[in-house]
RNA sequence: GGCGAAGUAGCUCAGACGGUAGAGCAGGCGGCUCAUAUCCGCCGAGUCGGGGGUUCAAGUCCCUCCUUCGCCA
């Protein structure tokens, strides 16, 4: 699982469709791919990182004659919604490629010509049913009531003429491939899922659409007639963003360190399409296809009609854009389905970076402020504790390139929280606050430390937290996050240098109260181990006497399955008498705390129900054993 | 239907080279007071989905059943 640091890191995104509207999906995939940028430039790999827009295709067509324009105009309009998000999401890629650019669009046939020439793509006839909205065919077996599978809209037959790509030649590379390179496919679920995809015999795949039925596309260079299928378009932007056909030089650099991240959802056009095309083209394979999981939003709670439906990408303006990314990073094993909630969210921005990140930062600046003078102490006298918490901070940047490039990322994450944790006992341990009362060198290097152990964990959540990790490192007068790894050392930290935190820098927030709608019963609802902890039991009983001097109560002997019976005061001596009961079986309450009526013990309590005649007891509708549990 | 994955503490999940079950959160107790009611320490009697098998020894290997989820252009 792990790769090496030789070469580039070229990450890209998938290339969203301009007709979509950013979502957690977007929004994930692309921090995702920039904070494994970020993290590649800082253990000093050359880095690139590539997303973009899918422009072209019937749905965009559609869309566009809907608004009266050109789907050109309607492109250029829309995918500003993505280009224009992410630097507010601190993203920082190298380029943005649309499928409509020159750049791409030259590409694009002159990798369809190439193939044209070398006979591997050949004219065929198709007939079958058509679903616009997936624009995708369908045999006649696979429609459900004669509608589209996948979304039940009306379908069309069609017969008509297209091109075909001869993917079927390489089913057996392809195998052969992912077998040769286990990691080729991360995670291995997936690769399981791509290698059962593949033992089926592989089919030629129809890479045109005629332009009668579909104008807006790339058209083939050898028939004018047809425009290219949507998804052999797009994938090649992976391509054409660095230069293949233009320059070789560059492209071939770049391409040898492909990454492609996407989500689950397209793995198959991914390991199986993309890189087929490219066999064909005599390109090499990607290093790795990563199948990244997805968020499943207030998954119990939808159904609730608790209303708001949380849009993930609205914390971000609520609760700012670091606290956003690093959720998403931690929150999330690369590769499986995670939870979002406004409270899982919260409960991270609280507890990790309000308690314990920001807390650090700001009981360490404030104290400086006010018994340091407002500068970084110096290093002097040490404590017994320094050792161990210089070894933590040294030993972590291995930990965590190590964690990354095995992308654990939430993993990596945690190990850096683990030693903002260390420092904050390291300050519990040294207590700089209380030392500096007798002898003010040692609460300084006290300080000190504490400083580098949390200039250290900034420095390596910079690549989460870009704007929050330098905003802080500058605030404990701390140098800017180092460029490389590297030169991350420890002591780097000038005595005398001003720390200056205005305030607080993750303020907390209240979780939000859950308002429990107006039920029925008034009673609040319990969780089910609450009912639980009610032990109820049969029990039998075998003597029941007034008690003196009470009108209510009776005293029963009950046999409840234990060697002795137990001692029950009862007020029910109202409804009934010794006689009624004595032989019965009631329902008790057997773990209740012993109380003391009319100076008896009593060691359980009957169940009645109450109405304005007084009340009545329960009883099993056929004879129980004794101590007989009821749930 | 075929193939595959998962079922571990109240919750979210680690752990699977077979050798006395772990973390975070929640809950309980204690400490500190520099700090955002923050921080630090201590506290888990869990049939590791059920059943069977291999083994001196099985969350960990094998079989089977149940449940949930994924993939099948």
């Amino acid at each position: 699982m792990t790769e090496s640091l030789d070469g580039v890191f070229y990450i890209t995104t998938p290339i969203y469709y301009v007709n979509d509207r950013p979502h957690i999906g977007h929004g994930y995939c692309t921090v995702l791919a920039d904070v494994l940028a970020r993290y590649h430039r800082l253990f000093g790999q050359e880095t690139y990182f590539l997303t973009g827009t899918d422009e072209h295709g019937q749905k965009v067509q559609e869309a566009a004659a809907k608004r009266g324009m050109t789907p050109q105009e309607h492109a250029d309009d829309m995918h500003r919604h993505f280009k224009d998000l992410w630097p507010t999401l601190h993203v920082s890629n190298d380029d943005f490629i649309r499928t409509t650019e020159p750049r791409h669009t030259r590409v694009v046939q002159k990798a369809l010509q190439q193939l044209w020439d070398k006979g591997l793509i050949y004219r065929g006839e198709y007939e079958g049913f058509y679903s616009p909205r997936v624009e995708k065919f369908f045999t006649e077996d696979e429609l459900v009531d004669g509608k589209c599978p996948e979304t039940g809209g009306e379908v069309n037959r069609i017969q008509e003429a297209n091109y075909f790509f001869k993917m079927s030649l390489y089913q057996d590379a392809l195998i052969k491939h992912i077998n040769e390179n286990p990691d080729f496919i991360r995670p291995e679920s997936r690769k399981n899922e791509v290698l059962g995809f593949l033992k089926k015999p592989l089919q030629d795949l129809c890479i045109s659409r005629p332009k009668a039925r579909l104008s807006w596309g790339i058209p083939l260079p050898f028939d004018p007639d047809f425009v290219t299928y949507v998804w052999f378009d797009a994938l090649l932007n992976y391509c054409s963003a660095i230069g293949l056909y233009s320059d070789d030089q560059r492209f071939e650099k770049l391409w040898s360190g492909a990454h492609h991240l996407i989500g689950k959802d397209i793995l198959t056009t991914h390991s199986v399409y993309w890189t087929t095309m490219l066999m064909a083209l005599e390109i090499p394979l990607p290093k790795h296809i990563i199948a990244h999981g997805w968020w499943l939003i207030d998954r119990s709670k939808m159904s609730k009609s608790l209303g708001n439906v949380v849009d993930p990408m609205a914390m971000k303006d609520k609760y700012g854009v670091d606290s956003l990314r690093y959720f998403l990073m931690r929150e999330m094993v690369v590769g499986l389905d995670a939870d979002f909630s406004e409270e899982a969210f919260l409960k991270r921005h609280n507890f990790d970076l309000a308690n314990d990140l920001g807390n650090l930062a700001n009981r360490l600046a404030k104290f400086i402020a006010r018994s340091m003078g407002g500068v970084v102490p110096t290093l002097a006298e040490g404590t017994e504790f320094d050792d161990d918490l210089r070894q933590m901070a040294q030993e972590l940047p291995a930990k965590v390139r190590q964690l990354i490039l095995e992308l654990k990322v939430d993993a990596a994450v945690e190990a850096i929280m683990n030693l903002v944790r260390r420092v904050n006992r390291y300050v519990a341990e040294t207590e700089p606050f209380k030392v500096i009362k007798t002898d003010p060198a040692k609460a300084g290097t006290a300080v000190y430390n504490a400083l580098e152990g949390l200039r250290f964990a900034l420095n390596l959540l910079s690549p989460v937290m870009p704007g929050k990790c330098d905003e802080l490192l500058g605030a404990i007068g701390a140098p800017p996050v180092v460029s490389r790894l590297e030169d991350l050392k420890w002591g780097d930290l000038k005595a005398g240098a001003a720390v200056n935190l205005p305030e607080a820098p993750f303020p907390r927030h209240e979780l939000p109260k859950v308002e429990e709608k107006p039920k029925k019963p008034e009673t609040p609802l319990i969780k089910f181990d609450h009912f639980a902890a009610v032990d109820l039991r049969v029990g039998t009983v075998l003597t029941a006497t007034a008690v003196e001097k009470s009108d209510k109560l009776l005293l029963l002997s009950v046999d409840l399955g234990e060697p002795e019976p137990r001692t029950v005061v009862s007020g029910i001596a109202k409804e009934y008498s010794p006689e009624a009961i004595v032989g019965k079986q009631f329902v008790f309450v057997v773990n209740l705390e012993p109380r003391k009526i009319f100076g008896i013990l009593s060691e359980a309590m009957v169940l009645a129900g109450h109405d304005d005649d007084g009340l009545a007891i329960f009883s099993p509708l056929r004879p129980l054993p004794a101590g007989a549990k009821i749930s």
